[in-house]
DNA sequence: GATGAATGAGTCTTCATTCAT
DNA sequence: CATGAATGAAGACTCATTCAT
């Protein structure tokens, strides 16, 4: 879409829109939600939707560029200050799962699209992005432990760690972050490093 | 469906239905798939899916249902005989990998259907069943381990290690299944136990 | 359809056939019975449907021929024997009473059937043949009470009087035959006569 | 439905659907009318049709409702005024059979909603207010008469009457309205009293 | 005679999208 | 900016009918 230039009201329906989306998306799911309902959710008219996005595709394209950019913020904020390679690779894995928890719908969303041809690819690149983004702290860490193994593997298996943990236990509720972040945290440091943390 | 009579020809039928379907499912998403489609990839009348099938939706189920049940087989034929838990343990995460490897459209089907309310709960069974095999011997190989831990957060991690790599590594064909088995082995184990395997 | 030649077990299951699928139309109307749900009824499959019958169509319209048939022979026995004009007519209503009582089924089919163009012709027909029938009784009898109207609108009002009662009280099996009859009789012999039978 | 906020087009699009629906319905039937026709007999997209109405059937219903509410209507404002039940009684009929004259497409739809268990109660609580309407004028005009008699069945026997009359001269424009309703009057009155009017 | 299987046109309905006001 | 109205392609599903065995 051609960047709308909006007002500050302009800017905040844009937010809402994006909320409620977010929302109905990760309760019914994308197909099954219509633009109808996100509109009556909001209680505004069809237009409105057509004027901030130019399709719902492109809308949920959008939940899912601005989710994997605030999750990477996060994190990239998380292990500032850090030295320690082991306690970056550690803080990356807690912000992450804090971030889940803070943005529950976004979990779904972000697993549902990886299994459609059609988002699939924003989903490749953000996890390309993320992969490089860990690769330098995980490479340090392997080093420290003496592995020799391969570093992309080794993220992947903690991404797999890391959000089928927030899925299973946050979306529901079932336990405190704290506790899931613990556990992801430690499987991972160990899985990585062969010593438990 | 009041499970109708089947002849030869028709089970044929059923069966060949649910692969073409599975096919197309995995490949462009259940919702993008018209029941069409998979008719006319068969090059067989829309009458023909119905006649096997109530709705759309059951087949899904169906499919679900098989891939769960089979993938339960294998892990079980795969630890039989064994009797270390930590060899056990092993061959669950490789028997899995393997099952990933041959069933590939499946994959991404069962992390659709998790975030789609109308099948989450088929999942939810499955993944209790799943959780409640493996718990035996996860709970002997944490003893051996000397750890104290929740086995149930550690069989999720397992989980979440072994189908992220599955659908990050084997769907795409990048990598032989027995180097990514490898490392979901490893990394499940030393998570496990503290101690690299 | 060229009529074939039916064993006696043939014409048994073409009996069947018919009654099972009076029932079900009356049941649930004719458009929303399936000739699957008849086959399905009777436990034979659906070839035997078009063996007996070219259509569901025609089924139907042998039903309502079978009906007016049915219904005039039981009307002209009735009447066979009367002498006074009063009497033939009052014999004839208590006779179509009791027949909607004996085949309460066909009460709504017929009604149904005057309302589809398809099966409206039908109906056109047998009701031109009933107002002929009662034409002579009830002209005899508007002499003998010295009125002087149109005989056919007579007679309809008759048919309106007679099936309107049964189908509001025979069909909820509400009251018993008798009375309704009486009812009819009585009502239609003064609306007739000017006189209270 | 969820009474949507109408404006004067809306309301008029409202309009002409159930118009061209009843008519549609009455020549073919509710059944064989598909909303396809019904929508390219008026010249627009299908999407009107379920903008206005939540579905076929509802639509139907809510024909089946203004129609009941509609005569009703007339025959209040027919027998207001009116002090003598027998010229009660027969100003109702009179008024049913011009509302008949004047909407003779709804007259098969009433009769086929009464085949039709989908419908059927619609026709049933519509008739029960309209028995319960005549039921006090009724039974003043049986007193008059001195007969001993259900007014209910009366009640249905004119019912009967008048709308098979209807059914058989006023569709197929074959009498006048005048005569016809004079014939239905005079049959029920002379039925009802034991008298000729 | 009878059955399971197959056909495919046709049904109702949904929904992303557009547009006049 | 916003709304109610409209579009029409497409989807899931049905069902009368036919056919091979």
């Amino acid at each position: 879409m051609t960047a709308r230039q909006l007002t500050d009201r302009g800017r905040e329906r844009r937010r809402q829109l994006i909320d409620v989306a977010s929302q109905c998306f990760a309760e019914r799911g994308y197909h099954p939600t219509s633009v109808t309902e996100i509109v009556n959710e909001l209680g505004v008219g069809k237009g409105v939707f057509y004027w901030y996005f130019d399709s719902k595709e492109e809308l949920f394209l959008e939940i899912l560029k601005g989710a994997q950019h605030d999750l990477r913020r996060r994190q990239q904020a998380a292990i500032a200050g850090l030295d320690d390679p082991l306690d970056q690779v550690a803080a990356g894995v807690r912000a992450a799962m804090e971030w889940a928890d803070q943005n529950r719908p976004l979990v779904s969303l972000v697993q549902f699209a990886a299994t459609e041809e059609l988002f699939a690819s924003a989903i490749r690149i953000g996890q390309a992005i993320a992969v490089a983004d860990a690769r330098s702290y995980i490479d340090a860490a392997l080093d420290a432990g003496g592995e020799t193994v391969d570093s992309d593997l080794m993220i992947h298996a903690m991404l797999g760690v890391t959000f089928h943990l927030a899925q299973t236990y946050l979306l529901e509720g079932s336990r405190p972050v704290d506790e899931v972040a613990d556990a992801a945290v430690r499987f991972c440091l160990t899985g990585l490093s062969g010593r438990p943390s």
